[in-house]
DNA sequence: TACTATAGGAGAATAGTTCTCTAATCAGAA
DNA sequence: TTCTGATTAGAGAACTATTCTCCTATAGTA
Protein backbone atom coordinates (compact mmCIF):
# COMPACT_ATOMS: atom_id res chain seq x y z
CA UNK A 1 0.00 0.00 0.00
CA UNK A 2 1.43 3.23 -0.98
CA UNK A 3 1.38 6.46 0.68
CA UNK A 4 -1.53 7.97 -2.01
CA UNK A 5 -3.83 5.19 -0.53
CA UNK A 6 -3.04 5.56 2.87
CA UNK A 7 -4.18 8.90 2.53
CA UNK A 8 -7.14 8.25 1.01
CA UNK A 9 -8.17 5.85 3.40
CA UNK A 10 -7.83 8.93 6.13
CA UNK A 11 -9.50 11.19 4.21
CA UNK A 12 -12.34 8.60 4.24
CA UNK A 13 -12.35 8.85 7.22
CA UNK A 14 -12.43 12.48 7.62
CA UNK A 15 -8.93 12.58 9.79
CA UNK A 16 -6.46 14.87 8.50
CA UNK A 17 -3.27 13.80 6.94
CA UNK A 18 -0.26 13.43 7.96
CA UNK A 19 3.59 12.37 7.53
CA UNK A 20 3.56 10.93 10.53
CA UNK A 21 -0.28 8.80 10.22
CA UNK A 22 0.91 7.96 7.04
CA UNK A 23 4.36 6.38 8.35
CA UNK A 24 2.41 4.54 11.56
CA UNK A 25 -0.18 3.31 8.84
CA UNK A 26 2.52 2.02 5.89
CA UNK A 27 4.61 0.61 9.29
CA UNK A 28 1.60 -1.84 10.10
CA UNK A 29 1.27 -2.66 6.99
CA UNK A 30 4.96 -3.44 6.02
CA UNK A 31 5.78 -4.84 9.81
CA UNK A 32 2.81 -7.59 8.80
CA UNK A 33 3.03 -9.50 11.70
CA UNK A 34 0.93 -8.08 14.45
CA UNK A 35 3.67 -5.31 15.60
CA UNK A 36 3.41 -4.09 19.12
CA UNK A 37 3.74 -0.26 19.75
CA UNK A 38 7.75 -0.55 20.28
CA UNK A 39 8.02 -2.25 16.99
CA UNK A 40 6.37 0.48 14.82
CA UNK A 41 8.45 3.20 16.89
CA UNK A 42 11.32 1.69 15.78
CA UNK A 43 10.84 1.11 12.15
CA UNK A 44 9.25 4.16 11.55
CA UNK A 45 12.51 5.83 13.00
CA UNK A 46 14.29 4.94 10.50
CA UNK A 47 13.26 7.71 7.87
CA UNK A 48 11.48 9.64 10.54
CA UNK A 49 13.74 9.54 13.48
CA UNK A 50 12.06 12.50 15.43
CA UNK A 51 8.93 10.93 16.13
CA UNK A 52 7.64 10.68 19.43
CA UNK A 53 6.37 7.89 21.43
CA UNK A 54 3.11 9.88 22.32
CA UNK A 55 2.66 10.36 18.77
CA UNK A 56 2.22 7.27 18.22
CA UNK A 57 0.17 5.81 20.66
CA UNK A 58 -2.31 8.96 19.95
CA UNK A 59 -2.25 7.90 16.23
CA UNK A 60 -2.94 4.28 17.33
CA UNK A 61 -5.75 5.01 19.01
CA UNK A 62 -7.21 7.44 16.30
CA UNK A 63 -6.77 4.36 14.02
CA UNK A 64 -8.58 1.94 16.35
CA UNK A 65 -11.19 4.05 16.75
CA UNK A 66 -12.11 4.58 13.17
CA UNK A 67 -11.58 1.14 12.16
CA UNK A 68 -8.51 1.50 10.36
CA UNK A 69 -6.62 -1.17 12.55
CA UNK A 70 -7.29 -3.75 15.16
CA UNK A 71 -5.81 -3.87 18.29
CA UNK A 72 -4.55 -7.78 19.13
CA UNK A 73 -5.17 -8.73 23.22
CA UNK A 74 -2.43 -10.72 24.13
CA UNK A 75 -1.47 -12.91 26.98
CA UNK A 76 1.25 -10.79 28.05
CA UNK A 77 0.98 -6.78 28.93
CA UNK A 78 1.31 -5.39 25.47
CA UNK A 79 -0.96 -4.48 22.86
CA UNK A 80 -0.85 -5.49 19.32
CA UNK A 81 -1.66 -3.55 15.67
CA UNK A 82 -3.14 -5.29 12.58
CA UNK A 83 -4.20 -3.52 9.28
CA UNK A 84 -6.40 -6.18 8.14
CA UNK A 85 -9.85 -4.99 8.05
CA UNK A 86 -11.26 -8.45 6.92
CA UNK A 87 -12.81 -10.31 9.57
CA UNK A 88 -10.78 -12.73 10.77
CA UNK A 89 -9.19 -14.85 13.53
CA UNK A 90 -6.11 -15.12 15.56
CA UNK A 91 -3.34 -17.98 15.72
CA UNK A 92 -1.04 -18.01 19.01
CA UNK A 93 1.75 -19.57 18.89
CA UNK A 94 2.20 -20.84 22.48
CA UNK A 95 5.86 -21.45 22.31
CA UNK A 96 6.89 -18.01 21.02
CA UNK A 97 5.09 -14.41 20.80
CA UNK A 98 3.93 -15.05 17.13
CA UNK A 99 0.58 -14.33 15.92
CA UNK A 100 -0.88 -14.99 12.59
CA UNK A 101 -4.05 -13.87 10.88
CA UNK A 102 -6.76 -16.65 10.04
CA UNK A 103 -9.11 -16.33 7.41
CA UNK A 104 -11.88 -18.72 6.87
CA UNK A 105 -15.28 -18.04 5.45
CA UNK A 106 -16.23 -21.13 6.08
CA UNK A 107 -15.46 -20.94 9.67
CA UNK A 108 -17.59 -17.69 10.21
CA UNK A 109 -20.76 -18.93 8.12
CA UNK A 110 -20.58 -22.00 10.58
CA UNK A 111 -20.14 -19.72 13.71
CA UNK A 112 -23.37 -17.42 12.18
CA UNK A 113 -24.93 -20.27 11.51
CA UNK A 114 -25.15 -21.58 15.27
CA UNK A 115 -25.44 -18.46 17.27
CA UNK A 116 -28.78 -17.59 14.76
CA UNK A 117 -30.36 -20.70 16.27
CA UNK A 118 -28.95 -20.56 19.68
CA UNK A 119 -28.97 -17.54 21.13
CA UNK A 120 -27.64 -15.97 24.51
CA UNK A 121 -30.26 -14.90 26.20
CA UNK A 122 -30.50 -11.28 26.79
CA UNK A 123 -27.21 -10.59 24.70
CA UNK A 124 -26.74 -9.05 21.50
CA UNK A 125 -23.57 -10.58 19.68
CA UNK A 126 -21.67 -8.03 17.85
CA UNK A 127 -18.13 -10.31 16.65
CA UNK A 128 -17.11 -13.27 17.26
CA UNK A 129 -13.67 -13.88 17.57
CA UNK A 130 -11.63 -16.89 17.89
CA UNK A 131 -8.25 -17.70 19.42
CA UNK A 132 -6.59 -20.65 17.95
CA UNK A 133 -3.60 -21.67 20.51
CA UNK A 134 -0.89 -24.10 19.77
CA UNK A 135 2.18 -24.89 18.32
CA UNK A 136 4.14 -24.80 15.11
CA UNK A 137 4.98 -28.43 13.42
CA UNK A 138 8.14 -28.64 11.22
CA UNK B 1 -15.05 -24.21 47.87
CA UNK B 2 -13.42 -24.69 51.09
CA UNK B 3 -10.08 -24.06 52.65
CA UNK B 4 -9.70 -28.13 53.04
CA UNK B 5 -10.88 -28.23 49.10
CA UNK B 6 -8.11 -25.72 47.97
CA UNK B 7 -5.13 -27.71 50.09
CA UNK B 8 -6.06 -30.75 48.36
CA UNK B 9 -6.23 -28.97 44.81
CA UNK B 10 -2.75 -27.30 45.57
CA UNK B 11 -0.89 -30.80 47.32
CA UNK B 12 -2.35 -32.89 44.51
CA UNK B 13 -0.19 -29.68 41.80
CA UNK B 14 2.78 -30.71 44.27
CA UNK B 15 2.49 -27.16 45.70
CA UNK B 16 3.45 -25.73 48.88
CA UNK B 17 -0.06 -25.11 51.21
CA UNK B 18 0.65 -21.80 52.07
CA UNK B 19 -2.50 -19.27 54.32
CA UNK B 20 -1.77 -16.54 51.54
CA UNK B 21 -2.61 -19.17 48.32
CA UNK B 22 -5.80 -20.23 50.01
CA UNK B 23 -6.89 -16.77 50.37
CA UNK B 24 -5.76 -15.96 46.93
CA UNK B 25 -7.49 -18.99 45.52
CA UNK B 26 -10.84 -18.41 47.57
CA UNK B 27 -10.80 -14.81 46.61
CA UNK B 28 -10.70 -15.74 42.83
CA UNK B 29 -13.72 -18.46 43.47
CA UNK B 30 -15.87 -16.09 45.31
CA UNK B 31 -15.37 -12.32 43.20
CA UNK B 32 -16.61 -15.08 40.58
CA UNK B 33 -16.23 -12.32 37.91
CA UNK B 34 -12.57 -12.78 36.69
CA UNK B 35 -11.30 -10.53 39.45
CA UNK B 36 -8.20 -8.23 38.50
CA UNK B 37 -5.53 -8.50 40.56
CA UNK B 38 -6.29 -5.71 42.37
CA UNK B 39 -9.92 -6.89 42.79
CA UNK B 40 -7.69 -9.68 44.57
CA UNK B 41 -5.94 -7.94 46.90
CA UNK B 42 -8.73 -5.75 48.34
CA UNK B 43 -10.79 -8.49 48.90
CA UNK B 44 -8.30 -10.48 50.65
CA UNK B 45 -7.15 -8.09 52.61
CA UNK B 46 -9.81 -7.80 54.64
CA UNK B 47 -9.11 -11.01 56.46
CA UNK B 48 -5.22 -10.45 55.62
CA UNK B 49 -4.71 -7.19 55.89
CA UNK B 50 -0.86 -7.55 55.50
CA UNK B 51 -0.32 -9.17 52.02
CA UNK B 52 1.79 -8.28 49.78
CA UNK B 53 0.93 -7.24 45.95
CA UNK B 54 4.02 -9.03 45.06
CA UNK B 55 3.33 -12.18 46.78
CA UNK B 56 -0.47 -11.90 44.97
CA UNK B 57 1.32 -11.48 41.24
CA UNK B 58 3.70 -14.38 42.33
CA UNK B 59 0.93 -16.59 43.54
CA UNK B 60 -1.48 -16.29 40.96
CA UNK B 61 1.90 -16.14 38.10
CA UNK B 62 1.99 -19.93 39.88
CA UNK B 63 -1.63 -20.78 39.73
CA UNK B 64 -1.25 -19.90 35.56
CA UNK B 65 1.38 -22.57 35.41
CA UNK B 66 0.07 -25.43 37.06
CA UNK B 67 -3.51 -24.70 35.04
CA UNK B 68 -5.52 -24.18 38.55
CA UNK B 69 -6.67 -20.76 37.16
CA UNK B 70 -6.95 -18.90 33.73
CA UNK B 71 -5.29 -15.31 32.55
CA UNK B 72 -8.20 -13.77 30.63
CA UNK B 73 -7.08 -11.37 27.76
CA UNK B 74 -8.85 -7.97 28.08
CA UNK B 75 -9.04 -4.81 25.88
CA UNK B 76 -7.12 -2.56 28.39
CA UNK B 77 -4.43 -3.50 29.99
CA UNK B 78 -5.36 -5.07 32.99
CA UNK B 79 -5.38 -8.96 33.20
CA UNK B 80 -8.22 -10.90 34.68
CA UNK B 81 -8.08 -14.27 36.72
CA UNK B 82 -10.21 -17.09 36.20
CA UNK B 83 -10.73 -20.25 38.30
CA UNK B 84 -13.07 -22.39 36.31
CA UNK B 85 -11.28 -25.55 35.13
CA UNK B 86 -13.91 -26.79 32.57
CA UNK B 87 -13.40 -25.89 28.48
CA UNK B 88 -14.84 -22.12 27.99
CA UNK B 89 -15.43 -19.51 26.51
CA UNK B 90 -15.68 -15.42 26.94
CA UNK B 91 -18.54 -13.45 26.33
CA UNK B 92 -16.81 -9.45 26.30
CA UNK B 93 -19.36 -6.84 26.60
CA UNK B 94 -18.62 -3.91 24.55
CA UNK B 95 -20.25 -1.87 26.89
CA UNK B 96 -18.29 -2.29 30.51
CA UNK B 97 -15.83 -4.21 31.78
CA UNK B 98 -17.65 -6.88 32.62
CA UNK B 99 -16.72 -10.62 31.20
CA UNK B 100 -18.95 -13.88 31.97
CA UNK B 101 -18.15 -17.33 30.84
CA UNK B 102 -19.47 -19.19 28.38
CA UNK B 103 -19.92 -22.91 28.81
CA UNK B 104 -21.43 -25.10 25.71
CA UNK B 105 -20.57 -28.11 25.22
CA UNK B 106 -22.24 -28.67 21.50
CA UNK B 107 -20.03 -25.95 19.97
CA UNK B 108 -16.89 -27.57 21.15
CA UNK B 109 -18.31 -30.30 19.13
CA UNK B 110 -18.57 -28.45 16.22
CA UNK B 111 -15.21 -26.66 16.68
CA UNK B 112 -13.27 -30.21 17.13
CA UNK B 113 -15.29 -31.77 14.03
CA UNK B 114 -14.54 -28.51 12.00
CA UNK B 115 -10.60 -28.37 12.96
CA UNK B 116 -10.38 -32.30 12.93
CA UNK B 117 -10.94 -32.04 9.39
CA UNK B 118 -9.65 -28.98 8.59
CA UNK B 119 -6.45 -28.66 9.65
CA UNK B 120 -3.97 -25.93 9.59
CA UNK B 121 -0.83 -26.85 8.12
CA UNK B 122 1.78 -26.84 9.75
CA UNK B 123 0.37 -26.22 13.15
CA UNK B 124 -0.89 -28.49 15.98
CA UNK B 125 -3.79 -27.01 17.59
CA UNK B 126 -4.16 -26.91 21.40
CA UNK B 127 -6.85 -24.85 22.32
CA UNK B 128 -9.82 -22.98 20.87
CA UNK B 129 -11.22 -20.38 22.45
CA UNK B 130 -14.23 -17.93 21.55
CA UNK B 131 -14.32 -14.11 22.09
CA UNK B 132 -17.81 -13.04 22.16
CA UNK B 133 -18.47 -9.74 22.29
CA UNK B 134 -21.56 -7.96 22.06
CA UNK B 135 -23.97 -5.78 24.36
CA UNK B 136 -26.32 -7.00 26.98
CA UNK B 137 -30.07 -6.13 26.09
CA UNK B 138 -32.85 -5.60 28.64
C1' DT C 1 -1.38 33.89 2.44
C1' DA C 2 -3.71 33.92 6.85
C1' DC C 3 -6.61 31.69 10.24
C1' DT C 4 -8.16 28.14 13.34
C1' DA C 5 -8.65 23.67 14.78
C1' DT C 6 -6.22 19.79 15.22
C1' DA C 7 -2.00 17.14 15.50
C1' DG C 8 2.74 16.42 16.98
C1' DG C 9 6.80 16.63 20.24
C1' DA C 10 9.19 16.26 24.76
C1' DG C 11 9.33 14.64 28.87
C1' DA C 12 6.97 13.87 33.17
C1' DA C 13 3.43 11.09 35.24
C1' DT C 14 0.85 6.99 35.95
C1' DA C 15 -0.46 2.23 36.65
C1' DG C 16 0.12 -2.46 36.46
C1' DT C 17 3.41 -5.71 37.15
C1' DT C 18 8.00 -7.58 38.31
C1' DC C 19 12.30 -7.63 40.80
C1' DT C 20 15.46 -7.80 44.76
C1' DC C 21 16.63 -9.05 49.00
C1' DT C 22 15.66 -10.59 53.53
C1' DA C 23 12.74 -12.88 56.96
C1' DA C 24 9.34 -16.30 57.64
C1' DT C 25 7.31 -20.73 57.03
C1' DC C 26 6.20 -25.15 54.91
C1' DA C 27 7.13 -30.17 54.42
C1' DG C 28 9.74 -33.94 55.09
C1' DA C 29 13.23 -36.41 57.90
C1' DA C 30 15.03 -37.63 62.28
C1' DT D 1 7.84 -32.88 67.96
C1' DT D 2 11.96 -30.68 66.41
C1' DC D 3 15.23 -29.70 63.01
C1' DT D 4 16.59 -28.47 58.38
C1' DG D 5 16.72 -26.95 53.71
C1' DA D 6 14.10 -25.25 50.20
C1' DT D 7 10.53 -22.49 49.07
C1' DT D 8 7.49 -18.67 49.85
C1' DA D 9 6.02 -14.14 51.63
C1' DG D 10 6.78 -9.25 52.50
C1' DA D 11 8.33 -4.42 51.57
C1' DG D 12 9.39 -1.28 48.65
C1' DA D 13 12.09 -0.02 44.73
C1' DA D 14 12.37 -0.66 39.87
C1' DC D 15 10.59 -1.31 35.50
C1' DT D 16 7.79 -0.78 31.37
C1' DA D 17 4.00 0.16 28.53
C1' DT D 18 1.01 3.69 28.01
C1' DT D 19 -1.10 8.25 28.90
C1' DC D 20 -1.01 13.04 30.08
C1' DT D 21 0.31 17.95 29.93
C1' DC D 22 1.51 21.73 27.75
C1' DC D 23 3.33 24.11 24.20
C1' DT D 24 4.58 24.44 19.20
C1' DA D 25 3.81 23.18 14.47
C1' DT D 26 0.98 22.06 10.69
C1' DA D 27 -3.10 20.75 7.79
C1' DG D 28 -7.07 22.20 5.71
C1' DT D 29 -9.85 25.95 4.31
C1' DA D 30 -11.19 30.64 2.89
Amino acid sequence: MNAGEISSKLYEKGLKVTPQRIAIFESIVELNNHPTAENIIEYIRKNHPNISVATVYKVLEVFVENGLVDKVKTESDTMRYDAILERHHHIYCSDSEKIEDFIDAELNEILDNYFSKKKIPHFQIEDIKLQIIGKYTK
